[in-house]
DNA sequence: TCTGGGGTCCTAGGACCC
DNA sequence: TCTGGGGTCCTAGGACCC
C-alpha cells in the first residue's frame, strides 16, 4: 500500500477553546469574532444550525444573536495559540512526520505499512488528542493532501463515520461527484467561475479534465490539484517549517483617525509587536512596508489606500530604528483629510539575525542596540507585552481594537488562570 | 456607528543587459 | 517602408489559504 495523508482537523477550533474551560457552554450556540468585533469567525454546530454564516459583520447580527441566546467572545488568540501547540505536539509525540498547516490543522504521514489499517490509526490520533487536551477533532485520510482534505470535511459533517474517514478508491467516484470544485482545496472563487466556463462543475468532472489544458488557461497551482484528485502526490508534505518570509501587524481602529498624530502612535505599536516577533525568531528584515487605508466598505467617504516602502541601511530588529524608518513613510504617505480605518506595517527581506552580511558604508549596528532589545522582550515576557513600549505608540491610543468579550488568557497568563473554588 | 488578520505562491510585465 | 531577440531580475498584483 501507498504512504496515507491523514488531515487532522479541530473542529470549530476557536469555539472549543472557549468551552474547554466553560464546560457549560457545551450545548449552547457559541460564536467567537475577529478582532475588532469585527467578524463572526467561528461557529458551534448549534450556531450554524441557526444559519449564522462565516465571516458575517458582527453587527447585522447582533440582534439576531441576542434573540437566540448565542454566547459570544471576542478573540483570544493567547489561549488558541497555547491549546493549538499542545494538539500539535500530541501529534507529533505519535508520528513523525507532522505538516502543522495552521493554527487548526495539520497533515501527518500515515506509516505505509502499519499493522493497524489507516482507519484504526486516525481513530488513535482522534482518541489521544480528546484524552490529552480535549479539543475534538476530524481525521480525513487519502492519499494525498487534497484528498485527505476532502475526506476530512465528510468526517465532519457524517454524523455515522464519528469524526474518522478514509476515502476509499470504491467510493471516491460517488463522493467527487457530490462536491462543487469550489470546496477543494485550492479552487477559489475565481478558479471555479473560469472552470464552470468551461462545462466543470463537480471534483470528479476536475478530476476527469486533462492537466495540461488545466494548466494552460489556469496555472500551475490548480493543475497540481488535478493531479492530486487523481491521487498523484504533487503537493509535499512539509515537516519542516521554511524558514519565515514576512511579518505583517495591522490592525482596523475602533473609530476612523484622520490625524497623523494618532497613526505614528498606531503605526509605532505594531512596528513594536513586529520587532518582538522578529527578535524572538532570531531574523531581521532589510525592508519595512507601510501601509494605510481607509474603510472599503463605506461609500459616502473619500477613499484612499496606499502603502510606502523604506529600504534600510542594514538588516535589523531593533525597534527604534525601525520606528525612525516607518515615520519617515508614514509622514510620506499621509494625506489629510481621509478617515483612515486600518494602517499597518509588514517586515520583508528577512533573514537570520546571526548571518547578516555588513553594509561597507554604514557602521555594523551596536551591540547596545542588541542588548536594550533582549532586556525590553525579558521586561515584556514577564510583565505583558505593553508594560514597557516607545513614547511614540501613544497612551491614549484612541485608535485601538475593540474586544467587549474576551475570555480569560486561562493557560498563558498567571493572573488569569482558572479558579477551582 | 459597527465589515479580521496573517500568510504563501505564481504570473505578467517592466527594466535592463548583451 | 524598414527598427532583434533572448535572457535575467525585480516588483506589483492576483488568487488562494486558514
Amino acid at each position: 500500500m501507498s504512504t496515507m495523508f491523514a488531515l487532522v482537523d479541530c473542529n470549530n477550533f476557536y469555539v472549543s477553546c472557549e468551552r474547554l474551560f466553560r464546560p457549560a457552554l457545551n450545548r449552547c450556540p457559541v460564536v467567537v469574532l475577529s478582532n475588532n468585533d469585527g467578524c463572526i469567525i467561528a461557529r458551534s454546530n448549534e450556531a450554524k444550525e441557526l444559519g449564522i454564516g462565516m465571516g458575517e459583520p458582527f453587527f447585522k447580527k447582533k440582534a439576531f444573536l441576542q434573540r437566540h441566546k448565542v454566547k459570544v467572545f471576542s478573540s483570544n488568540y493567547g489561549l488558541y495559540g497555547d491549546l493549538s501547540c499542545r494538539v500539535m505536539s500530541v501529534l507529533q509525540q505519535l508520528e513523525p512526520d507532522v505538516e502543522v498547516y495552521s493554527i487548526d490543522e495539520a497533515f501527518v504521514r500515515l506509516p505505509a505499512h502499519a499493522e493497524q489499517p489507516v482507519i484504526q490509526q486516525g481513530k488513535k490520533i482522534k482518541q489521544r488528542v480528546d484524552q490529552c487536551v480535549g479539543i475534538p477533532v476530524s481525521v480525513g485520510i487519502g492519499t494525498t493532501k487534497t484528498l485527505a482534505k476532502i475526506a476530512a470535511s465528510v468526517a465532519k459533517k457524517d454524523q455515522q463515520c464519528s469524526g474518522v474517514f478514509f476515502l476509499e478508491d470504491s467510493v471516491q467516484k460517488t463522493i467527487l461527484s457530490t462536491l462543487e470544485v469550489q470546496t477543494i482545496w485550492g479552487v477559489g472563487r475565481q478558479t471555479s467561475n473560469t472552470l464552470n466556463r468551461h462545462g466543470i462543475y463537480t471534483a470528479l468532472e476536475l478530476q476527469q479534465s486533462d492537466p495540461a489544458w488545466i494548466r494552460k488557461i489556469l496555472g500551475l497551482p490548480c493543475a497540481r490539484t488535478v493531479m492530486e484528485l487523481r491521487g498523484q502526490p504533487s503537493i509535499p508534505l512539509e515537516a519542516t517549517p521554511s524558514s519565515r518570509k514576512s511579518v505583517v501587524s495591522s490592525r482596523s481602529f475602533r473609530h476612523p483617525v484622520t490625524e497623523l498624530s494618532a497613526l505614528k502612535e498606531a503605526v509605532s505599536w505594531f512596528i513594536s509587536l513586529a520587532a518582538n516577533k522578529l527578535r524572538n525568531q532570531e531574523l531581521v528584515a532589510a525592508q519595512l512596508h507601510v501601509f494605510l487605508s481607509t474603510s472599503r466598505f463605506r461609500t459616502d467617504i473619500p477613499r484612499f489606500s496606499g502603502s510606502s516602502m523604506a529600504t534600510l541601511p542594514q538588516p535589523t530588529s531593533t525597534t527604534s530604528v525601525l520606528i525612525k524608518a516607518g515615520m519617515q513613510e508614514l509622514a510620506a504617505l499621509y494625506k489629510k483629510g481621509y478617515p483612515y480605518n486600518k494602517a499597518g506595517i509588514m517586515l520583508t527581506g528577512l533573514g537570520r539575525a546571526d548571518m547578516q552580511q555588513q553594509n561597507l558604508f554604514v557602521p555594523a549596528e551596536s551591540k547596545r542596540n542588541t542588548k536594550l532589545m533582549a532586556a525590553l522582550d525579558q521586561i515584556n515576557r514577564r510583565w505583558g507585552r505593553d508594560a514597557l513600549r516607545y513614547a511614540s505608540s501613544g497612551l491614549q491610543r484612541e485608535w485601538s481594537m475593540k474586544q467587549s468579550w474576551r475570555s480569560p488568557a486561562y493557560t498563558t497568563n498567571w493572573k488569569e488562570l482558572p479558579v477551582v473554588h
